[in-house]
RNA sequence: GGGGGCGUAGCUCAGCUCGGUAGAGCACCGGAUUUUUAAUCCGUAGGCCGUGGGUUCGAGUCCCACCGCCCCCA
């Protein structure tokens, strides 16, 4: 039994080590400074200079005063000396002293330490399962009478004297286990009571129904698996309503692992997740699509108008950058040969951070030749549709208060539609100055020296975008926003054949005709080094590899990019790209 | 960048308005309990009240700064 853990603790609960005792705080030290009696401050109820420690009152409150310890103070009081021995004593062996989380670890590897003297391995190197948990609670009625060996890791523990109830949990699911100490015997009973919530265990034992109903395991043994030796969060639920459990947003960012251990809902997300990415691998590689790998580290960056990391390459004592795209490498490949290619990887751009943006986060980029960004759309809606579906099931999703229905066919119109629907401005006729006048007349930020694509940009995301609930590709971009897209064929020498997609408000995909020319791509870039000089630090570079590329002839080409992050974020009904990143990018504690 | 909110026990939260000996539930520890399920009952223990400074006889509480997180706006 656990009764005798109290008398092998090691530390005196009471008091604080010297160093630390010794510590006063700016107040209580100006204080004594000025030849004032401390008074009754926290820091001075901690001062070794002073007889009682300050937790004194709380025994007395306790009506404790003159009794022994208690059983987990290991030193008898007169071993301690007489007076006040709380005091005295730490002064006089300076013992370290616990925080409550380290007095927790203590207990349980005092545990551990037992666990070993009775001759139980705590971390054992296998176990053989013969079902996963849900494989159990699937084929329940079929396995009454097997017996079956399972595992998982011990969430709640229900003792009922001599019998104990307990739930353990695997990756599929979780399940009542049912212990008796008459079945047990002595020592493996002493071995039960040495575990804790968190621990990993073994279980062998055949599936009953409780008399309240509840598919359970009635455990003929168990074995230790893992010990854990520091406590879990407590998560009580019931009938869906979870009591306890871990909210604080901070520790769930960044400890995942208890988010995880805790929120079986948190998991879930990332589940899907998997599936989704699975589901556009599938679909790409059902047509024809190859998919790729590009380099992350990159001599000079480009595809997106945004700022790069920068690193440096020791090896040749040379700045590199993270890549902001795929795409100049993605139709090199194009220019290579390749019909259709794709990559789902991580780019890096050294912007915000909100709830729509990481600095690291998933893309989507696929290129195929002949096709232009009408057959884009058409690709992009299908593989939406059939992703969600596939993935998840449905096509209905609730985003916030919206619902988004991806049944429906998306709205496909024009940025100058959108600019009078919502504006009430034919804003893509506007030089410069009416494009100013524009922003200042709605509200709009204007930084002094905004160049016209900084402009367009600002009126596009504050005018036009918040509006887009449901599926719409905004199409037919400026063509200082879109230096890779080819010109619009319409004859409008100010437009390109580019879309984005909206759903709820957010971009999702981003696509074009892709600009195949080499000379026109050229004058782009000199555009951009333009809009450079004057001042925007997203300017994309010129690159003359790629330039050299084009120039060897690249087919038409439709090129798509889309967020998986955002869409995952869509498709799993979550508010913050936070939530769909195990490891969001979080600020060091101090 | 601006505004607002939050930070108290391992977890979830009171206490702050109106300064006066830091509270609860769960977890932990001890006891009772052989079909419970937010188990229950009894008894303990557990806090640098985010950090630093200020006001005050006295600060978890009021003021300032800083750190971290969240939300809104730009």
């Amino acid at each position: 039994m656990t009764g005798s853990w109290g008398s092998v603790f090691p530390w005196n609960k009471r008091g604080r080590s010297i160093a630390w005792s010794r510590r006063r705080s700016g107040r209580a030290r100006r204080r004594a400074d000025r030849g004032i009696s401390p008074g009754r401050t926290r820091s001075a109820r901690n001062s070794p200079l002073r007889g009682s420690s300050w937790r004194t009152h709380r025994r007395e409150r306790h009506g404790r005063k003159n009794e022994v310890p208690g059983p987990r103070s290991p030193v008898p009081k007169n071993e301690q000396g007489a007076g006040d021995f709380v005091g005295n004593w730490r002064l006089a062996t300076g013992d370290p002293v616990m925080t409550p989380e380290e007095e927790l670890i203590s207990v349980r590897k005092q545990k551990l330490a037992r666990l070993r003297e009775l001759g139980v391995d705590p971390y054992p190197h296998v176990f053989k399962r013969t079902h996963a948990v849900k494989q159990i609670l699937d084929g329940f009625d079929g396995l009454k009478e097997t017996s079956v060996r399972t595992a998982g890791r011990i969430l709640s523990i229900r003792v009922m004297g001599k019998s104990v109830f307990a739930h353990i949990q695997d990756g599929s699911a979780k399940i009542q286990i049912y212990v008796k100490k008459d079945e047990l015997g002595e020592k493996n009973w002493e071995i039960w009571n040495l575990l804790d919530l968190g621990d990993f265990i073994g279980i062998e034992g055949k599936p009953f129904v409780t008399k309240t109903g509840e598919r359970s395991l009635h455990a003929a043994s168990f074995v230790v698996l893992a010990k854990a030796i520091r406590p879990m969060p407590v998560v009580k639920e019931k009938e869906g309503v979870v009591f306890e459990g871990l909210s604080d947003k901070e520790i769930r960012y960044r400890k995942r692992h208890l988010d995880l251990m805790a929120s079986p809902e948190v998991r879930e997300v990332f589940v899907k997740r998997a599936r989704i990415t699975a589901a556009v691998r599938r679909f790409l590689d059902g047509k024809g699509f190859v998919e790729v790998e590009t380099p992350a580290l990159q001599t000079l960056y480009g595809g997106a108008s945004a700022r790069p990391f920068v690193t440096h390459l020791n090896a040749l004592d040379m700045k590199m950058y993270l890549r902001i795209s795929d795409e100049l490498y993605l139709k090199r490949l194009i220019v290579g040969g390749y019909d259709r290619v794709y990559e789902i990887a991580k780019d890096f751009r050294n912007e915000g951070m909100d709830r729509n943006h990481n600095p690291e986060f998933t893309l989507l980029e696929f290129y195929w030749t002949y096709a232009d960004y009408h057959e884009g759309m058409d690709m992009v809606e299908t593989l939406i549709r059939t992703v969600a579906q596939e993935a998840l099931g449905g096509l209905s999703f609730r985003c916030g208060e919206q619902t988004i229905d991806l049944a429906r066919p998306f709205e496909r119109v024009t940025i100058a539609e959108l600019g009078k629907r919502h504006l009430g401005a034919d804003f893509l006729g506007m030089e410069r100055a009416g494009l100013e006048a524009l922003c200042r007349a709605k509200g709009f930020p204007v930084e002094p020296k905004a160049t016209v694509g900084q402009l367009l940009d600002t009126i596009v995301a504050k005018g036009i975008e918040p509006h887009l609930v449901q599926p719409t590709f905004m199409m037919d971009y400026p063509v200082e926003m879109s230096p890779l897209a080819k010109r619009h064929r319409g004859g409008n020498p100010r437009l390109v054949e580019r879309f984005e997609l909206f759903i709820a408000g957010a971009e999702r995909a981003n696509a074009f005709t892709e600009l195949n020319d080499p000379l026109d791509q050229r004058e782009r870039f000199r555009m951009q080094a333009a809009f450079r000089e004057a001042g925007d630090e997203e300017a994309q570079p010129l690159d003359e590899d790629f330039l050299e590329a084009i120039e060897q002839g690249m087919p038409p080409t439709a090129g798509v990019g889309i967020g998986v992050d955002r869409l995952v974020m869509l498709l799993t009904g979550q508010p913050s790209i936070r939530d769909v990143l195990l490891f969001p990018i979080m600020k060091p504690l101090a």
